[in-house]
DNA sequence: TGGTTATTTGGTAAAATTACCAAATATTAG
DNA sequence: CTAATATTTGGTAATTTTACCAAATAACCA
């Protein structure tokens, strides 16, 4: 049945959803950021950074420390770096040789 | 910088960010399923369901096959077990002093 | 004190997602 | 062939997400 802990767990997916926010994550497997080393990067307003950010901390993926006049952000669920690394490794995968691959890795490729 | 590569990524995490398909992706690690059953478990339209799956498939997450009037399922991203694990294992760990509210999570709200 | 910098919040319109219904398709049975 | 079963597709309304702007807040500096 769909118990509760799927809606839970389809919160951290909601998070990761968005390709600023997986840059985002990213960038704090490196090292604790502070908001405008994203804004200059991502190219985007102040204010939509923020709301990235707080989508990200409120899924509980980082965490933030306001030191000075700056908010400084930092990962908390490091695993997310692996399992970004399978995905690519999926894609890449998948890019390079996509039918065979498919045909290779399991049954029945439609479309 | 924000390359392509992050939004293909993140069509990976927009396809599983949602109850019903992490259901299916959990039911799809012990094996194939036929399209009925998820109906009959997850208590939601045959063309809802079939539109999950449709949305799995296109991100590459899984696969399908016919065989007579029925189509089987069949994971193709195993990795995603894995990293499943780690979420439910993260946020059991909160659980105990900071319990997320599942309402919260809007996109512009805070704690 | 007032001004500047860094960030968040509120509002809003455009875009995307979701779930249902009805209809289409495909396979098998009679 | 026609009917029944299993699934997909198209349409649509309700909801959610997104990105910007403007305004609010908070910390620091002169």
């Amino acid at each position: 049945m769909l118990t509760d802990s799927y809606k839970e767990r389809s919160l951290v997916f909601k998070a990761l959803a968005h390709p600023s926010r997986l840059f985002i994550v990213d960038k704090l497997t490196a090292g604790e950021c502070c908001v405008c080393e994203f804004v200059n990067e991502l190219k985007v307003d102040f204010s939509t950074v923020s709301k990235h950010l707080s989508v990200l901390k409120n899924a509980g993926l980082i965490s933030d420390e306001k030191r000075g006049q700056q908010v400084f952000y930092r990962l908390q669920m490091h695993c997310v770096g692996e399992f970004n690394r399978c995905i690519d490794n999926f894609l890449s995968r998948r890019g390079n040789d996509q039918k065979v691959c498919l045909k290779c890795c399991a049954v029945g490729e439609t479309e």
